[in-house]
DNA sequence: AGTAAACATCGACAGACGTCAATATCTAGA
DNA sequence: TCTAGATATTGACGTCTGTCGATGTTTACT
């Protein structure tokens, strides 16, 4: 009851939580991460910290279209609906999947550039 | 008392514990990830997904000569020093730090190569 | 030998997390 | 309007995790 966003039918919705930034910052091996940007990475590593959310990624991005829904997922990766759907939220809350409702059914698909942000701020560019 | 294994003084040794293999697999968006891929991807992610081991993985590769002692890190990222020492076995059991002992000091650096295969892992090659 | 310093380990505790069954919500079609 | 199906939310549960203080271990120096 009265979730605060009111998502207009036909719109494509985001799922109404925080994209948590996942662009960030400079390379780990360039300079220190400030205490901010730190915490604003771990969030987004936390999410996809987990085989079942792993799997979920690369399920959704292997696909000939680059989307998934539910249906597709629930089987493949052995869990309950409910677990999936959660899992799918916490993906999309990060930032790295988006969400998309079509009739009854809620297609994901991977956010353009949101991984490979990720493994940019990773690589260690200069040093050995 | 009676940990497995021996170390022999002057030997570099890489802490006691599971290297977690780091190298996995192909690209998360190429193929579907095995659960057993999955699983091991995520207990590396797991380990630089907390802010303070991020810092500390930012600070120690961002060193000059490459490498930091405990003692340089526990006043930057503002944590006991029982605390840093836990974070940074849990990088190096993870395959992410090296650890060498000279004297008192134990002297940790980044295991070359590491970050940029997680980084390689997640990149999106071809998808859009 | 005795002491000081650096680091690791232990034990404990609060909070976060992954999972499920049950239930609610929404959509399409009859 | 009623029904069936797809997805989301809720509530509960056991487990894992980050943190600390206290303590143990190792090394160097006097």
């Amino acid at each position: 009851m009265s979730t605060a966003i009111e998502t207009t039918p036909g719109t494509p919705d985001q799922v109404g939580a925080l994209p948590a930034a996942v662009a960030c910052c400079a390379p780990l091996a360039r300079t220190p991460l400030s205490a901010k940007d730190a915490q604003g990475l771990a969030v987004v590593l936390k999410a996809i910290a987990d085989p079942a959310r792993l799997r979920l990624l690369s399920l959704v991005a292997a696909r000939e279209n680059g989307e998934a829904c539910v249906c597709d997922l629930t089987e493949p990766v052995g869990l309950s609906q409910p677990t999936v759907s959660h899992h799918l939220r916490t993906l999309a809350d990060a930032g790295l999947l988006r969400r998309e409702k079509r009739g009854v059914w809620a297609y994901y698909s991977l956010v353009p550039g949101a991984l490979d942000e990720i493994a940019r701020v990773l690589t260690t560019a200069g040093r050995p």
